[in-house]
RNA sequence: GGGCCUCUAGCUCAACUGGCAGAGCAGCGGACUUUUAAUCCGCGGGUUCCGGGUUCGAUCCCCGGGGGGCCCA
């Protein structure tokens, strides 16, 4: 095991801190339980993900929880593996609407035999969802230990536990039927039923579900099983019928709500979390540690559950895209430790948004102002540790953006640049006169998420327009004062062509129109005499009353378009 | 019909597994030549949804009711 590139802060903060939030609180718990079991063990979290579709922020929360927690749990010195079950030998169940409806051959299959989605890069639908994700939960420092289903089962990993599990059928059949609220028969018509939870048919049940060797499909319903000598037959809808050996036999699964219960036990799962949905009495997670206990002899996790993630401002989404944001999306708009956040300071059963709207403006602004508490050690206990989570794992620290200028003044000199670097430089290259910046990776990876927000998210109706040709009406409609004062403006304009001249100079007009001095001090009719200046600027400029701070602006649209807008000469018709 | 979660200042949330209810943001007032900017200062008595109960003491525990969310059916 390398060294922590982050244990040297670890150290140095102050002690106490790390008992203070939620995730330590399970870290205690865990290492409790665990050490109940087998002290000597290493310690197992674990997460299930199915790649059926687009795996998204709510689900990020499954991989979160348990990663935050192992996390704490290496941190203590405790050895800890924190592994991924991507359930991707599950059925194929339905043709998502936007695909080909041809797709509906597949339905029956194992995810991993079923083809990518056109135009994907990868071999089978179960990579192509998978992807994505794996490279997110890099970004975000997520170390888990992938672990693919469909590589297990083949390969004969759940051998034993399957033929356990068939011999304990009766048992399990009865535990099922303690929650079962359907009657056999109509269980057996939910051609759907992916709990597993109906019986097989008239006959006797069976928690083993096999792929048919000729069709690929599990339309199959096991007809006769030999304990003794693991003779199985079953039949295919497509007409296919065989009798196999189920000692040799890999092409199948253990029906869900005994495939998880089967899992903890065999990877001796100590911590494992799940959505809100397996609160239901008969859910897969209570059926599970029953069965756990009665079939497999093994002990339930500790299982929170987590609430549901909730998304604002995605109402402009386009639905090609599938609507859900995922963690790529997430990660699209903020940087990894602020996503991170959003995560490790709610207590998984507490729901919360995450702000693809304006919003996201004051999630950083919180940010910020929770980073700046921290340096200056003013940041509460658990203010500490969530932003410690947050920034830095056990493989050492995330990526940070050097110089954190404001999420939303970002997003407003993005706005009016539309991300051309030329100009974003030199703007940006005034924001801190004491210290320019001198080139745009300093701002990044914050930038690219301002503009990729500004450019995809941002509602049409925030967005400034320069406007492209001059507002003649309301030119020619103005008095011998604004005309007077916009060729003021004109005449300065570059006498000193930075933010800091050019925000002497807007200031400065209104002055000059009073007779006053440009270093004169403001007065009140001073300052209404400015706004309505501002106000006239930014009509001619952009069609509004407001708009962006006017140096920044007028630095964004350049000395000839400013010109070309503000000339009073441009009230005349251009011919 | 059943289950789970949740309900604290306008908003988002804290309150270390019961001990005098606190932050941030917003808001208001003020400073600064400052607008969709930045910074700074000041201002927080809210029936902790309601009603019972346990306790020396309840936001925190128990029972009942109500609002909200989600799931199952």
């Amino acid at each position: 095991m390398g060294s922590y590139a982050g244990e040297g802060d670890w150290v140095s903060v102050v002690d106490g801190f790390w008992e203070s939030d939620w995730v330590a609180r399970f870290a205690d718990e865990v290492i409790a339980e665990a050490d109940r079991r087998d002290p000597k063990a290493t310690i197992v979290c674990a997460s299930g993900l199915s790649p059926s579709g687009p795996i998204h922020l709510g689900n990020l929360r499954e991989v979160m929880t348990p990663h935050l927690v192992a996390d704490e749990i290496k941190r203590r010195g405790r050895a800890c593996r924190h592994l991924l079950s991507w359930d991707d030998y599950d059925r194929f169940r339905r043709v998502p609407s936007g695909i080909d409806p041809s797709y509906a051959e597949h339905v029956g299959k194992p995810l991993t035999s079923v083809p990518a989605p056109p135009g994907s890069p990868h071999p089978n639908w179960a990579e192509h969802f998978k992807a994505p994700m794996t490279q997110a939960m890099a970004a975000l420092g997520i170390d888990v230990d992938p672990i693919g289903q469909t590589a297990m089962y083949t390969g004969g990993a759940y051998r034993d536990q399957v033929l356990l599990a068939m011999r304990e059928r009766k048992r399990i059949d009865e535990i099922l039927g303690r929650y079962r609220t359907k009657d056999r028969a109509a269980a057996q018509d939910d051609a759907d039923d992916p709990d597993g939870s109906g019986a097989a048919g008239p006959g006797e049940y069976y928690p083993f579900k096999p792929y048919c060797t000729a069709c690929g499909r599990d339309l199959t319903t096991v007809v006769a099983y030999d304990d003794d000598t693991t003779e199985m037959t079953y039949t295919c809808e497509c007409g296919h019928t065989e009798t196999v050996l189920l000692r040799e036999f890999t092409s199948g699964k253990l029906v869900w709500k005994v495939d998880w219960p089967m899992r903890w036990a065999y990877e001796g799962v100590v911590f494992e979390p799940s959505g809100v949905d397996h609160s239901s009495p008969g859910s897969s997670f209570q059926v599970g540690g029953l069965i756990v206990d009665e079939v497999f002899g093994a002990k339930q996790p500790i299982g929170p559950m987590y609430a549901f993630v909730g998304i604002t401002g995605m109402a402009k989404m386009s639905s090609s895209r599938g609507g859900v944001p995922t963690p790529a999306d997430g990660l699209g708009i903020m940087e990894p430790a602020v996503l991170r956040w959003l995560y490790a300071r709610r207590r998984p059963n507490q729901s919360f948004k995450i702000a693809f709207d304006q919003e996201i403006y004051r999630l950083y602004d919180e940010w910020d102002g929770l980073t700046r508490r921290v340096g200056e050690g003013t940041a509460t206990p658990g203010e500490q540790v969530a932003h410690a989570r947050s920034t830095r794992t056990a493989l050492g620290a995330l990526p940070t953006t050097p110089r954190p200028f404001p999420y939303r003044t970002l997003a407003s000199i993005a706005d009016i640049t539309t991300g051309d670097e030329e100009q974003t430089l030199r703007i940006v290259g005034g924001l801190d006169t004491a210290d320019p910046v001198t080139e745009l990776a300093a701002l990044r990876p914050r930038l690219d998420c301002a503009e990729r927000w500004v450019a995809t998210y941002m509602p049409a109706d925030q967005h400034t327009q320069v406007r492209a040709e001059p507002d003649r009406e309301l030119l020619a409609s103005l008095d011998e004062g604004d005309r007077a004062a916009l060729g003021l403006l004109l005449d300065r304009l570059a006498d000193d062509w930075s933010l800091d001249g050019l925000n002497l100079l807007v200031y400065g007009v209104p002055k000059l129109r009073a007779g006053l001095p440009m270093d004169a001090g403001p007065t009140p009719e001073l300052k209404v005499a400015q706004r309505q200046f501002f106000a006239l600027l930014y009509r001619l400029l952009v069609g509004r009353d407001t708009g962006p701070r006017l140096p920044t602006l007028l630095l964004a649209v350049g000395a000839e378009r400013v010109r070309a807008l503000l000339a009073p000469e441009a009230a005349a018709p251009a011919r």
